[in-house]
RNA sequence: GCGGGUGUCGUCAAGUGGUUAAGACCUCGGAUUGUGGUUCCGAUAUGCAUGGGUUCGAAUCCCAUCUCCCGCCCCA
């Protein structure tokens, strides 16, 4: 035998013994998102590299050094890392600035990460996604959070932990930097070479360190304070406890999380996710936040925007497994013009009919229809030489036999 | 990118240096050429992730590579 070519590690089939939770997943997103006015946009799976370097941002771990990335004709081309890049592309070609406010999109599909797989992470991996634009008011993000766990209670999943946190408008967010560098400053040699990476490149991300040198670095009084300051401007704040005051009312339960930061540059503002205790270490479903100047940095009229994406194989892992039905009715025969005949008639009743193609003995078939079938549909040489069907219940054993017409009435 | 574990049929597995690699499920065939789901019988790994090595002898020991899993980093 040749030898067998592999799946690509960290990518997975989806096989059809599994496909219905996937159905299901994309069925209540088009009625939930629907219902609050999104549409569907699908967007190509690659893109120019300089939209995500522009995007995404080009300190951050997904565009240094988990990117698909390869040159066709002079151009560098680049398999979406995630989703928003793409739809604001989208949306600023498309002219959708122009479109009364807000605008409202959902997406579903592939992405990729060159990340080392464990689970919940692979490298082609599945978002399902939703992005608002025009809305600055903090009403919008209380609604894009909303939806969020409308959908995840559409799907049976109630028992998640929504977590938020502000981050500022970059004004108030680089003076909170520049006083955690400050402060950390004399103790920099002493701490983990993680933290001195992150000291340069974010330093929000320092503070959920879980190194204990860190931490106890981290606790000293005049470094506790500037950690646990509130830095955020009025304006900010303001907008923060609006969107609380929205939840709140709503009674849609959240924790505040100082530390909630999320790797993307592209947030200010709000910030959130909504993690199950049963996904192990990659326990986020769902991350987001607001994005206010990204249509700008990518050529487009000054716009804000918020939204956030959900990880499929993640949302899948929570599922309950769907048992597969059973087909409608097994034609039983070896006449097969006759059951070609008998079947099509009732698939187009709006029926699911299988026949035996191989032409098995009597009891192999009737074997395979009680397997796979509600009915079987027993065609014989009596039967056809009256026009009539004998119809078994596989699970009463039950058994008319009927006028051919009569059939599609009774399975 | 770093650290730890793992890998025997489509699936779940026994086997820890000595001849033909248990068993179960699934699949297929027969008992059973018009009545199934129960039962009974039979078939199915010249091979143990892959490639080397040690040995008279390797699924079993050693080395390398790969996979998947777990943790870190990061993220959905």
């Amino acid at each position: 035998m040749a030898k067998i070519i592999n799946v690509i590690k960290g990518t997975k089939d989806i096989l059809p013994q599994d496909i219905s939770s996937w159905h299901k997943l994309e069925q209540t997103a088009l009625d939930v998102f629907g219902k609050y006015g999104y549409k569907e946009i699908r967007t190509p799976i690659f893109e120019a590299t300089e939209l995500f370097a522009r995007g995404v941002g080009d300190t951050t771990d997904i565009v240094n050094k988990e990117m698909y990335t390869f040159e066709k004709s002079d151009r560098s081309l680049t398999l979406r890392p995630e989703n928003t890049a793409g739809v604001v592309r989208s949306f600023i070609e498309n002219g959708m600035t122009r479109l009364s406010a807000p605008v409202k999109l959902w997406y579903h599909g592939p992405m990729f990460r060159y990340e080392r797989p464990q689970a919940g992470r692979q490298r082609q991996f599945h978002q399902v996604g939703v992005e608002m634009f025009g809305v600055k008011q903090p009403a919008a993000d209380a609604e894009v959070i909303m939806l969020a766990v409308d959908y995840l209670k559409a799907l049976g999943l109630n028992d998640l932990l929504v977590e938020i946190n502000s981050l500022g408008c970059p004004a108030c967010r680089d003076t909170y930097k520049k006083r955690i560098k400050e402060v950390l400053k004399p103790e920099f040699e002493n701490l983990c070479d993680d933290c001195k990476n992150r000291y340069e490149k974010n330093p929000l991300r320092l503070l959920d360190c879980k190194v204990e040198s860190c931490r106890e670095i981290f606790e000293k009084p005049e470094i506790k304070k500037v950690i646990e300051s509130d830095f955020i401007c009025e304006e900010c704040a303001e907008h923060y406890s609006e969107l609380k005051s929205y939840l709140d009312k709503m009674g849609i339960k959240y924790a505040e999380n100082k530390l909630l930061v999320r790797g993307l540059d592209y947030y200010n503002r709000t910030v959130f996710e909504i993690k199950s205790n049963n996904l192990g270490s990659q326990n986020a479903v769902c991350g987001g936040g607001r994005y206010d100047s990204l249509v700008k940095n990518l050529g487009g009229e000054d716009t804000p925007a918020v939204g956030w994406a959900m990880g499929m194989e993640r949302l899948n892992s929570l599922l309950p497994p769907i048992l597969p039905e059973k087909i409608d009715a097994y034609v039983v025969s070896n006449y097969l013009p006759e059951a070609f005949l008998l079947a099509k008639k009732l698939r187009s009743a709006g029926k699911t009919v299988e026949i035996d193609l191989a032409n098995k003995k009597f009891m192999k078939q009737l074997e395979k229809a009680s397997k796979i079938a509600k009915f079987a549909l027993i065609l014989g040489e009596d039967e056809i030489k009256n026009h009539t069907v004998s119809v078994k219940n596989l699970e009463t054993s039950e058994q008319n036999t009927v006028k051919a017409d009569e059939v599609a009435a009774l399975i």
